[in-house]
DNA sequence: AGACCTTTGAAGGAT
DNA sequence: ATCCTTCAAAGGTCT
């Protein structure tokens, strides 16, 4: 951590070395001004974050550089599977699945004119992997033909905001009423299980050696087949989709994920209320990103606050290359097409009102306006300085083994005013 | 019990 | 076209 060590001559500074992710981001906003390139800015946040990653107490050196070893080994996978995309890519289309080990659906890309089954970037299974790993990243052709992804610094063939019509999508009864056999191939006996374009993944999901207590349900796709069994949720065209949660708000987490959620046992006071399915979001990149990354950072920083796993998370989504990102957007992308092409008549507005958090629809509008009136509140506040949720969250490295733990700037304001002001 | 925090990105309404 | 707001996940914390 460069601009850490500027400011003393300790190699740790104080018994606790202070990081506030807040104030960081300025420092390295005029680092980037007066030296770096963007890249070495995101090298220099990796490096912030990642630092745990290499100084770690004793006893868990030997987990660490195992631990080192795999990504190593994921890295290379990916630079690998890259190189193939790219050669397969020499030879025109996907001439062979990039796994063929996969069962796909084939479904017809709204991004081309003529809705034809694409031979690549179609194969979008609804078959998740019930590992850590986003199924879909190791179900999906990665192929950088189709890596259009949205954001600003990446083509944007891909923009939803150039055309493709939620509710003119197709027919899809051709493609999701699917014969037994058509079901078949989406159901757990397939194998897939134990296939993975990245070895290094434990079988749980995550890079071992996380604990496999640590690969909750949470890492469980969103489409897990496993949720192909249950009725609730289901999908008029017959394909459940995770998407599609209870309205009781949380996830079933010790059930599915958000998958076809099966209530275990049935609630007396709610059976009379049959509620309406919620359909949710599909996840954007950093999302999905957060969601195969989180078993990780939790278990590195021995923190489990999700505020604080998140502000971590960001900065190493920042810190990823390009080519690294683009594979969640890539998954991002087919999320929303096969979110779109299972519900296409939902429209991201329908959760607005809907409470999630509570019931469906029953969320009155005047709490709905305390919120927002909340929201534009605390953006004042923010704007003038006086945010009162500005907890700066602080990194604090132990002298004795530079393992790294977090705690609120509110839980120790007395050592951080004494370094920020 | 339920809102909040925190992150990025997508979507849609408002201007 | 741009800006603003909401919601996706997650789980500890706060009210």
């Amino acid at each position: 951590m460069p601009q850490l060590s500027s400011g003393g001559g300790d190699d740790l500074g104080a018994n606790d070395e202070m990081i506030s992710f807040k104030d960081e981001g300025e420092q390295e906003e005029k680092i980037q001004e007066n030296a770096f390139t963007e890249r070495d800015l995101a090298d220099l946040k990796s490096s912030l974050v990642n630092e745990s990653e290499i100084n770690q107490s004793p006893n868990s050196a030997a987990v660490r550089r195992g631990q080192q070893a795999e990504q190593r080994g994921f890295a290379e996978k990916h630079r690998e599977h890259l190189d193939g995309v790219s050669k397969q890519q020499d030879g025109g289309m996907y001439k062979t699945p990039t796994y063929p080990g996969y069962p796909f659906l084939m479904l017809p890309d709204p991004y081309l004119p003529n809705s034809s089954v694409s031979p690549s970037s179609n194969k979008v299974s609804v078959v998740q992997q019930s590992h850590g790993m986003h199924p879909l990243t190791s179900l999906l052709p990665y192929s950088n033909d189709h890596f259009s992804p949205s954001p600003p610094h990446l083509p944007t063939d891909m923009s939803q905001k150039t055309g493709v019509h939620r509710h003119q999508s197709q027919d899809l009864s051709g493609y999701y009423s699917l014969p037994p056999g058509g079901v078949s191939q989406i159901t757990p006996s397939m194998g897939w299980q134990s296939q993975s374009v990245y070895p290094a993944l434990s079988p749980c999901g995550f890079r071992q050696p996380y604990p496999s207590n640590l690969s909750s349900a949470s890492s469980y796709s969103r489409f897990s087949h496993s949720l192909m069994l249950g009725p609730s949720g289901m999908h008029p065209t017959g394909i459940p989709h995770p998407a599609i949660v209870p309205p009781t708000g949380k996830q079933e987490h010790d059930q599915y994920d958000r998958g076809m959620y099966v209530k275990p046992q049935v609630e007396p006071k709610r059976e009379k209320e049959p509620k309406k399915p919620v359909i949710k979001k599909p996840l954007n990149a950093f999302m999905l990103y957060m969601k195969e990354m989180r078993a990780k950072v939790i278990a590195e920083c021995t923190l489990k606050e999700s505020a604080a796993i998140n502000q971590i998370l960001g900065r190493r989504w920042h810190a990823l290359t390009r080519e690294e990102q683009a594979k969640y957007y890539e998954l991002a992308r087919k999320e929303r097409q096969l979110h779109m092409q299972l519900y296409p008549t939902w429209s991201a507005r329908d959760n607005y009102e809907a409470g999630l958090s509570g019931v469906a629809g029953e969320k009155s509008k005047a709490d709905w306006g305390k919120k927002k009136r909340r929201k534009r509140e605390k953006q004042q506040d923010s704007n003038t300085g006086k945010d009162p949720m500005t907890k700066h969250l602080l990194c604090l490295f132990r002298p004795d083994t530079a393992a790294p733990f977090f705690r609120r700037s509110n839980q120790i304001a007395s050592v951080n005013s004494a370094l920020f002001e």
